[in-house]
DNA sequence: TTGTAGGCGTTATCAT
DNA sequence: ATGATAACGCCTACAA
């Protein structure tokens, strides 16, 4: 006969040693019914201190650990946190499932993964697929594809909870992390004006991304407000890859005058232009400033190390956790947060 | 009176809107048990194929999908699989991912990170809750923390499988993933040879990391066999940082007379070689050739681009997913990978 | 080949 | 404040 029911019978007091305890185990050994340990585990309000701590002793004894399966069933939903990323970075995705983990950390909750190509004629049937098959809690959602409205919308259309990461205001408070990548731009815009520099070159993320917009507003503004140079052979195209950076930057070298700095919209561009002024036999930083966007780990190891924007994606990626898993109130309060300009050894004044 | 227990009665025809489909509705609208619908999912063999058409026909028209709650609780077992890791470098890390989520894509299994820190004391009651907790089908080990051997013996303890990756032999073959860290870099003090260098530095990974040994005892190995310059400022110690590696390279570079080339254990420590030579003025490749471990995405980004060695993490990845969720005998087969050296500027023959 | 009864470990409902 | 009973959605054992 099963254990369980043995023990409604009151006749068995050990349990069986060869599987993990289960709450009938405590329920058992305590002499309450499952019920009363449910509560105890759950923290209702409403029970006798003595039962409390008589169950919690034989549930720290047995070294008791709910199933999570079983509850997750129970409650008709599990405890896990979904993320979905199209790899903007491995830093950043890293970095971010940092954060994530500093959220839940000592919760019940566990983070999963899921890589997605944004490319793909499939992404939103693959999501779908994803998160009818898993039932998540909830998704946290990276840019670039976090700016996807469509993947936004199928989490609501599933009955998923949500939370987005974005460099603008993509959503209303309760589903959106916000970064300022705009005036972090401008910050850097300013801080070059503050060298000297008047022919200020940038290098475009691409087009259809939100934050690549913002920075080349922030671009934009930094211009018009210092009364910087302007041009078309001031502004190249990339699309956030070392090679497009290096393109982009022999196109701008190769303009007459050259710009005395560039600003690049991502960091892996920056290093891309910085080989295509290596290439060109262009010293930098003494002939050509160079500022970038993310404070990856490549900007502090190449040569020379580079200035540029650091957002707080460790704190970001904790907040948006807290969104998710937090209660309502707190959750629907907006969250902004701004970023740092890190000043290296790529930037200094203008040499002409 | 509960939707389910109608249909039992053959009275309803028209499931409950409200909520995702259940094997019960599928089992109602096909005129079959819910055993039935459970052999279709499941695969049976045994099933007349009539019957299973129909059930697919209807589980395609209801858009149902188990639940991996209430599936994981019948099976005593979920479908997650567990990345552990030290978060010995982040392309790593996701490389890894990326691999895993290719082998476990149109699978019902997800993947669960958890990030743990190998210098806490509190790391195997860490792994210890997080296994418990989560119950999971699997969990896969990461280098460096792979190598510790508490560890798995904790895996076997809580009866979760495991499969860890390593550059030696650290398990039995059902439980491992092997490189040859040893051997790839022979192959790459091999290739210094060829191009002339007599006199080879070696920035070391720190102690206490098995890849480091090997990658040490490859240097020696390559030492031995071709003759060359041997001596304790030929060697310097590292632990897998840019900041130890410019240390070392500070170190190394001041000997005299100094290494023609350089082999740092990892790719964080060549680009500090870098740096350090930069800062003495020091012409890289035409004064010092440097050579690295990983092929990370910083190697292919400085200046000039690194000489590496690149193991297949992805396809190792992909390989030791399977070998967790495989069939037995597939999974008891020896899995080693091969590495290969990626030969860029940063290496050409000496000058002196 | 298919169905019935009951269990997996938890929580919800509604008593007491 | 506590307990009995019935879900939650799936699977296994055994029966037919």
């Amino acid at each position: 006969m099963r254990d369980g029911q043995i023990a409604l019978q009151g006749v068995q007091v050990n349990r069986k040693k060869d599987s993990a305890p289960t709450i009938n185990d405590v329920a058992r050994l305590s002499g309450v019914s499952k019920k009363t340990v449910s509560r105890v585990i759950n923290r209702s309000p409403l029970l006798n201190q003595a039962t409390r701590e008589r169950v919690e002793a034989v549930i720290a004894d047995l070294g008791y650990v709910p199933n999570p399966q079983a509850r997750a069933l129970a409650l008709r939903r599990n405890f896990l946190i979904g993320l979905i990323h199209d790899n903007p970075n491995a830093q950043m995705v890293l970095n971010f499932q940092e954060g994530v983990l500093d959220a839940i950390r000592e919760t019940e909750f566990a983070l999963v993964v899921r890589p997605v190509d944004r490319h793909s004629p499939r992404l939103l049937d693959d999501v779908r697929n994803f998160l009818e098959r898993q039932r998540l809690y909830g998704v946290l959602l990276l840019p670039p594809i976090s700016e996807n409205d469509a993947l936004a919308a199928l989490c609501t259309e599933l009955g998923c909870n949500y939370v987005r990461m974005g460099s603008a205001k993509l959503d209303d408070d309760a589903h959106l992390v916000e970064s300022n990548d705009r005036q972090a731009v401008t910050h850097a815009m300013a801080y070059l004006a503050e060298l000297g520099h008047r022919r200020v070159g940038l290098v475009a993320g691409p087009e259809g991304f939100r934050s690549a917009r913002e920075r080349m507003l922030g671009y934009h503004d930094g211009v018009a407000h210092h009364g910087f140079d302007t041009g078309q052979d001031l502004i190249a195209g990339g699309n956030y890859t070392f090679e497009s950076g290096l393109a982009a930057g022999v196109r701008l070298l190769d303009a007459n005058p050259r710009p005395t700095a560039i600003f690049a919209s991502n960091d892996e561009m920056a290093a891309g232009v910085l080989h295509a002024a290596r290439q060109r036999g262009i010293d930098v930083p003494r002939d050509l400033s160079i500022v970038g966007f993310d404070d990856t780990a490549i900007a502090a190891h190449i040569w020379p190390p580079l200035t540029t924007v650091r957002w707080p994606i460790v704190p970001m990626a904790r907040a948006a956790a807290a969104k998710l898993i937090g209660p309502g109130e707190e959750a629907s309060q907006p969250s902004l947060f701004l970023s740092d300009l890190i000043r290296r050894a790529s930037s200094v004044p203008p040499s002409r």
